[in-house]
DNA sequence: GTCTATAGCGAGATAGAC
DNA sequence: GTCTATCTCGCTATAGAC
């Protein structure tokens, strides 16, 4: 009976498929870690692979290179952000919101913020392999950030003028990145998530005081 | 005649350290550059030594070793900054004159705010040996812009409340951080200049938008 | 799929000649 | 004061056994 022992085949593949899967993903999250606490150029490959179990070149069998282990990195954890708390809808308020709740939870794990901070300064140089992500990056936040500022003055919940949203959307992100820095430097001394709730107070008509999620 | 021996000898070292403090001073300035573009970690003794015209171990005659080197292009590039614009006078209008007069200039250099930006996302690991640097540094700023809201207040031209003067110095020295990183990976998107000087205008009753200097 | 072994490079720092 | 030579180390990546 064909059917059966093709079925038996697709399963065994399934589970191969998921435990590739779960393997790529516990690299990434390990790599992610120690990305942020030395950088993409201060850790080696070689910690990685301790930090997973695996020898160097058995690491270097999941990942091409270190440059291929960094994107994936980047991916899985800044594509996440972008879509958990529907940042994509269109919805101003629901992106304010959304922002606000982000910040709310990074809280919990500073490594994330950590692993941006560190990874965006060293995108500074052009040669960096992840310097074309950042600016991209950078680039959207701002963007969708002044989109969701131009949708809540349609609806006459933005008091921001003569102040553009295009102007306030640097000024929440850039204070939003800033603060991150001063944070993570001096977690005790300054009040983040405080301080980037305030940030949208001078622009938009909204209680941001209650609790999101 | 010994008192023109003596003079003679004393030409001899003045011309001697004179030559030496050029030295210094010209290692410290190519280092500087180096760093701000690759990072600490992400530069090499030798890159800096082929750079002024050294071999490794001649450079390490100036400098006993790739730490020292740090230390003194910190001190030369941010201890300059904070008494060349008159930042230590306690007089709050000149301190948030200077710093946008300073935000004016250092856009005609990005080397620094590069520096600044790569050293200080690096120093967020403890481990990095300018980690206590920056964290003092950041540190200094907030309380210096909190003492000149402060002195401001008492005469009568802190217009921020109900925020206070501390959360405004994080307000604005975040953003200023923020903003630095935005603009070095996309310059033509970002007024950097316009929106530091915009920063203050919620907190102080100042005309920011002339000439100073 | 994971290993050992190793190639090949570049780093920081030292020793000692000149 | 500056060099050459060298030590020792850690890194990325490859080759090939199991």
């Amino acid at each position: 009976m064909p059917l059966t022992e093709d079925v038996v085949v697709r399963r065994k593949d399934n589970r191969r498929a998921v435990a590739l899967e779960e393997r790529l993903a516990s690299i990434q999250e390990v790599a992610g870690r120690m990305f942020a606490a030395r950088g993409f150029n201060g850790t080696s490959l070689r910690d990685v692979a301790a930090g997973v179990g695996l020898s160097p070149a058995g690491l270097l069998h999941y990942f091409p290179d270190k440059v291929a282990l960094l994107e994936a990195v980047l991916d899985a954890r800044l594509g996440t952000i972008a879509d958990e708390f529907g940042l994509e809808t269109g919805d101003g308020e629901t992106f304010v919101r959304g922002l606000v709740a982000v910040a709310k939870r990074d809280e919990a794990e500073p490594e994330v913020l950590r692993l941006f901070c560190v990874l965006s300064a060293e995108a500074l140089d052009a040669a960096n392999p992840a310097h074309g992500y950042f600016t991209r990056w950078f680039g959207q936040v701002r963007s969708h950030l002044q989109a969701a500022f131009e949708d809540l003055d349609r609806r006459g919940l933005y008091c921001g003028w003569p102040i553009t949203p295009a102007q306030a959307a640097v000024n929440v992100s850039a204070l939003r990145d800033g603060v991150n820095l001063q944070w993570l430097l001096a977690p005790d001394e300054v009040d983040r998530v405080g301080t980037i709730r305030a940030s949208f107070a001078p622009y938009v008509k909204l209680d941001l005081t209650g609790q999101q999620r």
